[in-house]
This record gives structure tokens, C-alpha cells and sequence, in this order.
DNA sequence: CTTGAAGTGTCGGCTACCTGACAGTTGGCT
DNA sequence: AGCCAACTGTCAGGTAGCCGACACTTCAAG
């Protein structure tokens, strides 16, 4: 996702492992670091009393936790929660981030090509809701994650996806059967395998796709192959 | 919403006329103008080949047309509609707008808070989807434009509100019967009104109110107190 | 005044999905 | 080895909201 902008990041960046649960953001509090994911998955999720939880967004190595901070909110009303570990992140002051990006505008350019790409990705969740069937929107959850993890292998229960895909957990199960059947997936305790990646498209249909050709469009390549630092 | 960032804007603005069904924003076309419309309601409508269409946000007064030409994007994947009119809009230069924001800190500021309380805006519209009946998201986008007009009639059909909430018309007729019951709205042909506030912001529940107070928090008052240049 | 389009009310059938409950399975821990 | 907690499968009942159809009302235009 980064380019000679790099230079003006590294110095400031620590390398921390990433592990499933781990609150990136906490809802409400103070953001008081930026985390850039090397690796696994990290939703954003809106938790309210009477309502439960939500998941609204989500991203992996391309992206980066708690961009709310440097645009003038100190806090975000969603938590941002590390979902599928295996991998390290890296983390920056928020206030030196800030700062960054307030003298570099190729950087604050970069950011705001993100941030865009990331409304895309809320208001196609809404468009989601609107129109598509479970089936559908777990089909568009799954292809979500395999783009930015390594592998075809995810390790995730049914009751999580059901959070993230807004269902029952029943409703899951069923969905993730009539998947399989057609060869699509490969479910096991806790873990999905991704067999075939264009069936799967087909089945998602209008759910997948536009949040991700607006990312390409605006950031490049989303997935195993964008460059990342090293 | 602006202060004395204005003095800045102010040469470059000329003011129109903001029909019904004015397109602000064609969908993969260059924006070559934004708007902020000085009352009315105007909405963000995602419309796809095989899913037909649904609103994913909504502003008036309080926000502005096609912000993602200042973020890097020339375009959006999104119609933005003048749904609700009877007003007047400012109108700037995209390429003008977007230089005088990367040259002002306190413009940019302003532009991102803003583009931080239509997030909020966008991943509460999920949150709805995912846990409010029909009723809630009607109540919820019933206050979201009494927000945003002088008085408390809103001229709209059926099945305009449909598309809004992302129901059937019919389920529509319905649930305006329900509220107009309880005596929270008076639903005339073409009209509604707005009686009783307080009990429509009850029925709402959590569907209302979360993005509202995140925008009093990071821009101020939102609603016909806000102030305006005139 | 007439006509027609746009908007509203309503109904019956249908189905996707929820709800809760429970039994079976797996795998990590002691 | 054995146990417990987490995970998965499944089922029966209920319901919100979809879908299509149609009759009625309102209003603006000719």
C-alpha cells in the first residue's frame, strides 16, 4: 500500500504480534496507536446495548486501524478487533502519525484514497443487506477474508461468521452447507477452506467486487500480491 | 457548518436551484461541481444492473455532494440525488474546491470531520439493517430528514420511502399506518408530518441518534439551528 | 369535465429467516 | 484417559416481510 512515503513511516514504526480478540480500537476510548496489519483479518464493529453487535467493516494488510484519528475524531464509536491472527502488525503514535500526514500530502493523498475505498466498502455492507440473501452475503464475507490472508485455509466458527455476516448462527450452518455441496468451500471445525475461488464469486454475484474494483482503482492491487513493507 | 474558513469559500460559490431528482453526482462520471445545499434533503443511492437500487446516506444543509472528488476518487460508484426539494444550493468548482482545501489546514480539518460523521452515518445504516425492523428504519429516516427541512411536513411517496428504508412499499403503507396510530406522524397523499417527535425517536430506538451525536461532537449543532451562510 | 397517471390501501400466499431447544461431535486440559 | 467447553448439526414452530395483484383515490393536464 505504500510507496517512498515509506521512508517518512519507518522510523516510527514498531512491528507487534496481532492476536485474535486483540481491540485495535476500543470504542469510545482514546486511539492512542495506528496499527497497518502485515497479515490476518480485522473487523470494525459496532456494539450497542440493546442491539448487540454488528460487523460494519473490515480489513487486512490493506489497510489500517483507527484512520477516524487523524481526521479529527479522537475516538470511534466501533470497536476494531483483530479476527484472524497468524501474523504481526505495525504500529505507530497516533500523534506522530497525525503529524506526518499533515506536512506529507502525497501521504495524506494515500489516506484519503483509503478512507474513500473503505465508504465503499460500508455502503455496499449496506446495499448487502438490502438485496442479497445469506448465502450471498456469506459467500461475500469469506471472498473478503481469502483476499487478505495467505493460503485458502480461515480459521473462523460459524457463530463468529454469523456475527460478521449480520445472521443466526443456524442460518450460517445451513449456508456454509449449501456451499460445500456445490464444491465451493470445504467446512471443518473452525475452519473454512476456499476451493474454488470463482464459483464462489458467482454465488456472491453483485455482493462481491465493487468495494474491492474501487480499491484497485484508487490504492492498487488488493491481496497477496500489493507490496508491503518488509 | 462553516466559520471563517468561509471568507475562502465564499468568491467561488454561485448559488442554484436544487430540484427533485437532480443528480449532485452521476455515478462514474466526473464530478465536476459540489454542492451544499442550503435546505432540502438529498441522498447517496447505490444502483446496480441486478440488484436494482438503495440509499446508503443522507445529508442536507449539514453536508455536501460528492466529497470523494477532494479524496482522490474523480468519481464515485454513486448517485447523489435531490430527493426532497424547496431550496437553494451553493455551488463550487471540484478543482478549485479540492486546491483551496490542500492549501487551508482548517478547511481540510473541516472537510474531514465531516467525511468521519458520514462514516458514522454509513456503518449506523448497517447496524439497522442488521437488527431493526421495518418500523425502526422508517422512524429512523422520517427524523433524519425532519433534521434537515424547515417545519414538519415532508413531501414524499411511499414508494420513495420504500427505497430509502430498503422494504417493499407495501411494508411501507403498513408501518406509516402503525406510526400514524400512534399519532407520531400524519401521513397524507405525497405528505408526511411530523407530529410527535419524542415517541417517533422512541420507536426508533438505537436505529436513530448514534450518528447524529457523533456529528454534534466533531462539527456542532446539526439541524435547523446549525448556522449557515447566507 | 374527462381522462389517465401517480399514489395509496389491502389481501392471500409464500418463503427466508429467526427462535429456542437439544443432541452429537471435536479437541484441548488435567 | 477422561472431562468439559466449544463447536456443529438439526428440527419444529413462528413470523416478518416479500411478491404479485388489484381496486380505489387523488390530482393535474388536456
Amino acid at each position: 500500500m505504500e510507496d517512498d512515503d515509506l521512508a517518512l513511516l519507518q522510523p516510527h514504526l514498531t512491528r507487534v504480534e496481532l492476536g485474535r480478540g486483540q481491540k485495535l480500537v476500543v470504542a469510545g476510548e482514546p486511539i492512542e496507536h495506528i496499527y497497518f496489519p502485515e497479515g490476518g483479518v480485522a473487523t470494525v464493529v459496532s456494539t450497542l446495548p440493546g442491539s448487540g453487535s454488528a460487523e460494519v467493516g473490515i480489513f487486512g494488510r490493506d489497510g489500517l486501524s483507527g484512520f477516524c484519528a487523524m481526521m479529527g475524531a479522537e475516538s470511534s464509536p466501533y470497536d476494531t478487533i483483530v479476527q484472524v491472527d497468524g501474523a504481526t502488525g505495525l504500529r505507530a503514535d497516533t500523534a506522530t502519525l497525525t503529524e506526518l500526514t499533515e506536512q506529507s500530502p502525497s501521504l495524506r493523498s494515500l489516506l484519503a484514497r483509503y478512507v474513500q475505498s473503505f465508504i465503499v466498502q460500508l455502503a455496499h455492507g449496506i446495499v448487502c443487506h438490502v438485496h442479497h440473501r445469506i448465502e450471498a452475503r456469506v459467500a461475500r464475507w469469506l471472498l473478503m477474508c481469502h483476499d487478505r490472508i495467505d493460503g485458502d485455509e480461515i480459521m473462523l466458527t460459524h457463530d463468529f461468521i454469523s456475527m460478521m455476516v449480520g445472521a443466526q448462527r443456524t442460518s450460517i450452518t445451513v449456508s456454509l452447507h449449501i456451499l460445500e455441496g456445490v464444491g465451493m468451500i470445504r467446512a471443518q471445525r473452525g475452519r473454512v477452506t476456499i476451493t474454488d475461488r470463482e464459483k464462489l464469486e458467482d454465488i456472491a454475484g453483485e455482493a462481491y467486487g465493487l468495494p474491492e474494483a474501487e480499491y484497485r482503482r484508487l490504492l492498487g492491487p488488493l491481496g497477496k500480491t500489493a507490496a508491503r513493507p518488509s
